[in-house]
DNA sequence: ACCGGAGCCTGTTAGC
DNA sequence: TGCTAACAGGCTCCGG
């Protein structure tokens, strides 16, 4: 499940193969994939274009290309991209598959289906709706605190919604709020001052470290080149349910907040 | 404005 | 041990 950790280290590693290569054709075998515009118009327009940055909005991977078109691409749960000789083995879960100028490929794995293919003129269109970057300089407490005040929601689910914030998934949600020591059943709006600063400051925390150990392979996520991240061996409640906690041994427990299953620590967080 | 549920998918896991 | 059924999970859409 690629959250922003995941996303930011796809984006760091296809940086160097893809920078300024043009992508000359493309394969489609799910035409669901493509989000917009048409297949086969995507595939005319994608056609000659040069990749001229790589970089991420909350789950978005972003590639800018000349003659200002804009290639989107979401994981969503299964998604992984790679890139690789053009005679590397088939994968039938590469649905759809970018053709590079120097013969290889960028694939887009994903066994799933629920990923999107996005080609845009005007990028602000998907990810104008997107909340703030969380690792920004300008997401600051004081601005987290306006915004959890002016909604009256649960926390976890809050966290999930990313008009509110960018890029936070269920693994770096759960692990956010238990750093901040803060009960994910607790209301945004009743957060005390000292309770917003930790809440954020665990949000940059918990999502910075998940970038230095480049994401957690506990589901299906695997780095480009196949390989596990480390996340998974720094998490402290993520379906750890009835495991010990590390900081009081009491047991982690588990409840289905918003339809998404929710790990916390009834002792260490209130 | 917010919440809950269905739907999209299929590999993995739980339960018999 | 082998099978089937339920589950997971990001996000959108719908109805309340």
């Amino acid at each position: 499940m690629p959250e922003l950790p995941e996303v930011e280290t796809f984006v760091r590693a296809l940086r160097r193969p893809l920078l300024g290569r043009t992508i000359i054709d493309l394969r489609n075998d799910w035409p669901r994939h493509i989000a917009q515009p048409a297949p086969d118009e995507l595939a005319a327009r994608i056609a000659g274009r040069r990749i001229e940055a790589i970089d991420r909005r909350g789950k978005y991977l972003v590639f800018t290309l000349s003659d200002d078109e804009t290639l989107v691409i979401h994981l969503k749960m299964s998604g992984h991209l790679s890139v690789v000789p053009g005679d590397a083995p088939p994968d039938p879960y590469a649905h759809t598959v970018f053709l590079l100028d120097d013969g290889g490929e960028l694939r887009f794995r994903d066994p799933r289906k629920f990923g999107r293919v996005y080609l845009l003129r005007d990028p602000d269109g998907v990810l104008g709706p997107l909340g703030p970057e969380p690792l920004a300089d300008d997401f600051s407490a004081e601005a987290l605190a306006a915004a959890l005040a002016r909604r009256r929601r649960v926390l976890k689910p809050l966290l999930l919604d990313q008009t509110f914030i960018a890029g936070i998934g269920n693994i770096y949600a759960d692990e956010a709020l238990f750093d901040a020591g803060l009960l994910p059943t607790r209301h945004s709006h009743t957060l005390t001052p000292d309770e917003v600063a930790a809440l954020h400051a665990a949000i940059r925390k918990v999502l910075a470290l998940g970038i230095a150990r480049e994401g957690a392979s506990i589901s299906t996520y695997v780095k480009p080149d196949g390989q596990k991240g480390d996340m998974q061996n720094a998490v402290a409640v993520f379906r750890r349910t009835g495991q010990s906690c590390y900081v009081c041994g009491g047991p982690i427990e588990r409840i289905v907040l918003g339809g998404r299953s929710t790990h916390y620590c009834p002792n260490c967080q209130h």
